[in-house]
DNA sequence: ATCGAAGTTCGATGAGGATCATACTTCGAT
DNA sequence: ATCGAAGTATGATCCTCATCGAACTTCGAT
């Protein structure tokens, strides 16, 4: 099997952001893990796998972060090798809802 | 008793916005009857009693939900007679987080 | 002085979500 | 072929929060 379709395979669904209800949006961002994750994505401005984010709990309960945060359409990830990039869906978002990732992660704050 | 010290008595505390955790304020955001309200004040652009919101919880659950807004230093309340008026701090939140507000109620989304 | 309207307070209930440990899968390296 | 590293899946637990009804307060009007 090529690499390219083994892939694809994993590959879980990437909603648009345009097309999450606000609703979803909002639940995403009320977490202050994944704000966390968010943050480190956004001040870095580079992607980072999985396992190199600061966090405070269990791999399952990061992966359920990371789930939730691709579900809202505010991440993106793909697989390299075993690890897992995350990509922050800047434009989309902003797009989306001009103001919204500058408010949330403006002020230096947790 | 004069008028206004028996309002001084009910008026309860405001949190100016600037000084509330970003936590706090998107626990407030989050709940689609709470935006419901920060909506009718946001479009309408004026002041509005509790009792005249199209809400669709109890009155005791309503109080709550403007508690909550209050506390965040979303909007301040004040008493006239025997109602109590409810307004959107646009300015102090704008400039707490800017395009927070319009972001989050700028779409006609629930 | 009474009554109703507008809110509040209190306690109980129920649903959702964050969390974890354990077991499992998938991949790269040896 | 095996092993470890990186994540995922599942089921259980715990806790917070939205909700309600009922009793109460406060005020204006009659």
């Amino acid at each position: 099997m090529r690499a390219a379709s083994r892939e694809q395979g994993r590959t879980p669904a990437h909603p648009e952001i345009g097309d999450v209800p606000l609703q979803q949006v909002l639940e995403a961002l009320v977490d202050p893990v994944r704000r966390g994750i968010l943050r480190e994505l956004y001040d870095s401005g580079e992607d980072r796998a999985c396992g190199t984010f600061d966090l405070t709990v269990s791999k399952s309960t990061a992966t359920h972060h990371f789930n939730v945060l691709r579900e809202a359409g505010l991440i993106t990830q793909r697989y390299v090798g075993t690890s897992r990039m995350n990509t922050l869906c800047r434009k989309e978002v902003d797009a989306a809802f001009p103001g919204l990732l500058d408010a949330v992660l403006g002020r230096g704050e947790a």
